[in-house]
DNA sequence: GTCCATGCAAACGATTTGCATGCGT
DNA sequence: ACGCATGCAAATCGTTTGCATGGAC
């Protein structure tokens, strides 16, 4: 996944309008340490480092993240949504035994002829390398 | 969308283990209806013929036919998750502004190269031919 | 008669909201 | 100093569960 410096990430927050609270670099950061990471353990995780931080704190600052195309909603058929930082349109497998998430490279080119798209979900289910063994 | 006889739709479900009830065969005919509808609008439906039914009926059942594999539950960005009556592999493309569903034939060959795939959820978003106008 | 399905009400989990306080700019 | 962001608690939404009743086989 993309190197994401503390300074990019603020960058990328200003950009949009939005403060670069702690909160929020936290949340941006073990987004994109995890690279697919749901609220749950978003919440799990920085409470460690961050005991004050509060469930609600992390749902809003995923919702305006979400709306300022930061980051990027992922929802597979079983399991919590999950979340990513916002890049290049890609495809998600999904392994049906431990619900990990890997991207796939994808091109959109190659969706042309379902006529005008402004965007694509690609979700393919399997059995990823780790289960399978 | 295929044509589904309140007779094939008996046998479908005998087929899979689960009681012809007026309720399920209600739900069924709605679905395969409607195309794609989501549980709150299947539950305004029927209850127009059908007054004593309850919500937890419709999501008990919508539950026991999605595993039965008889249905299959779309799940997109922006609205609740809708159903639509299970069949060959396909797309879905999302209208981003009325939120309709619209099926589109997909063909499973062009995914072999993703590896062992053993379902594919593709969602194309865009606007849709009546939202253009 | 047995077993599964229904329908009501209560429980539940995830997410959202209101509001007083605090902090970044 | 102002306005947005935080954190708590309460509210809300969608969905699930428990349980007593009813109906199909």
């Amino acid at each position: 996944m993309d190197k994401l410096t503390s300074t990019s990430m603020q960058e990328l927050l200003k950009a949009q309008g939005l403060k670069a609270t702690p909160q929020r670099l936290a949340i941006l950061k073990e987004i994109a340490k995890e690279g697919h990471i749901s609220v749950d353990n978003i919440y799990l995780k920085i409470k460690n480092n961050f005991p004050s931080i509060s469930l609600a704190t992390i749902y809003k600052n995923i919702k305006s993240m979400k709306d300022a195309e930061i980051i990027y909603e992922i929802n597979t058929q079983d399991s919590k949504p999950k979340y990513e930082i916002k890049k290049k349109t890609h495809a998600h497998f999904i392994c049906q035994l431990c619900n990990s998430v890997e991207d796939m490279e994808i091109n959109k080119d190659d969706f042309k002829n379902y006529g005008d798209i402004n965007e694509i979900d690609l979700y393919l289910y399997g059995i990823c390398k780790k289960c399978k063994i």
